[in-house]
DNA sequence: TATTACCCTATAGATTTAATAGGATATTCA
DNA sequence: TGAATATCCTATTAAATCTATAGGGTAATA
């Protein structure tokens, strides 16, 4: 299941994608035009911000904004940041890797097996998608 | 990120599905080889049978067995009894279609579209996949 | 200098997941 | 027949995670 945080912050970027100029939009503003819980999309905005997709700018006229051109924001880049690792169990996460704890050798695994193949697929959905290819 | 009843069940699967003959093997025998908890893999495999997938017989001698061939058993089925909905959101569910209540229109949802090619690459894998091909 | 709007931390509430408890029921075998 | 075995089933608890809210701080603008 796909958590909010990645909802509404991928509803958020495509909100900001969409805009005609680069000027800033206030919080309040996607907010209202998405469904979105204000507060809750600020704390998700503050993260994009720290990972380098948005810009702000304070006072009167300020809000966020997107740094970089639709094209250039890489699926891949979003998810891991907003949901996490994209491997569904952590010994296949190619960033994220992690040892079963409970299982004595992942070669012989079947879940592995399996989730290894989920795994590359997904990446290549988000490999091959951009920010301006999911807009509407 | 997958639950650990997905992880639990698909070993016992795979463990089942591994034995030379086709008697029953008993819980606590699947429990300890594959270290998970007994009372846990207990619900699990009670659901799986209920589902199709296992047989069972009570008192001395008993235990779990696969009731078909592991090459005609698909993932898909046995991801949707364990695991639950494929998609990732609702909206582009095959067999639990639901409406997303704070989006106006799936048709302009950018989470929608990226969802949806999710979806379909995910459900190849599982299509492409039965119980014989994940046994290592 | 008043207003605006983002910044930041903490915390509460809700939901889901994981695990445990305890006994009921059915089967086997001596 | 009866003791031992092993699944069946419901309820409950514990833990973790997700979602949302609260409340004040800080910087920019006019």
């Amino acid at each position: 299941m796909l958590s909010k945080k990645t909802k509404y912050g991928l509803k958020a970027l495509s909100f900001l994608a969409l805009q005609k100029d680069k000027a800033p939009v206030q919080i309040a503003e996607i907010a209202k035009q998405e469904n979105i819980s204000q507060k809750f999309l600020e704390s998700i905005l503050l993260s994009l911000r720290k990972t380098g997709f948005l810009g702000s700018k304070k006072g009167k006229g300020g809000g966020y904004y997107l740094i970089k051109e639709p094209k250039d924001i890489l699926m891949t880049d979003v998810m891991r940041v907003l949901e996490g690792p994209i491997a569904m169990v952590p010994c296949v996460s190619l960033n994220f890797y992690e040892k079963c704890d409970d299982c004595p050798d992942e070669h012989t695994c079947s879940v592995n097996k399996l989730m290894l193949q989920i795994r590359d697929s997904t990446l290549q959905v988000y490999r091959n998608n951009t920010l301006a290819d999911i807009l509407v």
